[in-house]
DNA sequence: GTCTATAGAACGATAGAC
DNA sequence: GTCTATCGTTCTATAGAC
């Protein structure tokens, strides 16, 4: 029990840890900022979370347990109208960003918070973070990946697996800072116009895997595995 | 004069810096490890200079002022080619994206650096490492952008700017943690294969653009421009 | 469970001798 | 130009009273 108690200590922490990660990033946000912001103590961070480490750790399964639930939901409704034929690019690549978008909305006030999380953890330097983060959306990843290859067969994976890529970082990059972007293009793209971002990249990115083959061979192939050297010229 | 001088003081101290810059960000890079690496004083960064901004300046400067008249000249080059006709979308891009992977193999043996470097920088949650970064491309920027505008006449300009930050955003997270990649694709895609990526790049995006228009209006469209607000549904 | 107090280390930056 | 020494701050983390 406690006096300050419109949440429990416990949510204020992470509400607070949530907003300085996204904004800051793991190493640039301090703990102290933090428990100001949550209006505690810096000892109760360690008594509920162990550590910096640890919070984070919460932070992430806070939002991203939900959130792998409904890519699994999202998933199974997929393939149920897909009846085994293959799906639409499109309707695969909006069911893989939704979710993501959706949270932002369905968490308020922190949504855009949650957003913005995501876009910066995504490229964190700190490899504890990389994986902390990999861990939570790997079998996930792996279920996307196979709706894809089955959409476009004729396309080797090393291609697919690239251009899944460019889907990922374009997604961060304009999550991570939405302010920012609004800024340079005049106002002309605000990641925070959720359904325009969304419409955006699926329309660019189902596009981009229709593109023809770059690799050389065919699906089974390995000339993605060619260890490449000094001599490589660009 | 001094004794170990393989290289200049200058020099070593901006070596490492780019390294330890690359690897870790601007926050998690420390001067004291900086200066270990570079077998120099603390004091030596101060003396050259001025603070840990004024350091991250000058590693910019000195790759991305070179960076930036290879552009040019790529610029010009294409211009004269074109004869005033649109240029193919895949011809802008290969020339957008060819000097930072070229780059990367001119200044070895610190050429991956450079590489993951733009990278971490392009996704900076420090507004001033954005500033400054943003502030060695703004003309260049835009002069990609009138590129790709006459070549896709078409395309409201939101639709074009939108997919152009797709495309930064790709980039840099592909730079910024090569080994990263090539990891979790089970060794098929290396960044540091750098003609492969560049063509996967260039096939992807060249696509993208090519997609139909998302935004409702002509390019002389506000839509982009509409203030999304909370009840903006995913 | 929650607090105060503080350990112990790392940080950016500067003063001043040579 | 280059160094040593150190200031003042901030950080994660912990010990121990209540």
């Amino acid at each position: 029990m406690s006096q300050p108690s419109e949440q429990s200590r416990k949510t204020r922490i992470l509400d607070a840890a949530e907003r300085a990660f996204a904004d800051l990033g793991f190493e640039g946000a301090s703990l102290r900022q933090i428990v100001q912001a949550a209006r505690v103590n810096l000892a109760t961070v360690y008594y509920y979370f162990g550590s910096k480490e640890g919070l984070m750790a919460a932070v992430f399964e806070r939002r991203f347990g939900p959130l792998r639930d409904e890519h699994w939901e999202a998933l199974q409704k997929l393939d149920k109208e897909a009846q085994g034929y293959p799906l639409p690019m499109e309707k695969i690549l909006e069911t893989m960003l939704r979710p993501a978008l959706r949270l932002a909305t369905a968490a308020a006030p922190q949504g855009r918070t949650v957003m913005r999380l995501i876009g910066r953890i995504a490229s964190d330097p700190d490899p504890r973070i990389q994986e902390l983060f990999r861990g939570q959306f790997r079998e996930v990843r792996q279920a996307y990946l196979e709706r894809i290859h089955r959409s476009a067969p004729e396309l080797p994976e090393a291609d697919i697996l690239w251009r899944f890529e460019f889907i990922w970082g374009a997604f961060a990059f304009v999550l991570c800072n939405p302010a920012k972007l609004e800024r340079i293009t005049g106002g002309m793209c605000n990641p925070a116009d959720m359904n325009t971002l969304l419409a955006q990249m699926v329309a660019c990115f189902a596009a981009g895997f229709r593109a023809p083959a770059v690799s050389r061979t065919g699906p089974a192939s390995r000339c993605g595995k060619r260890r490449p050297n000094a001599r490589d010229r660009v």
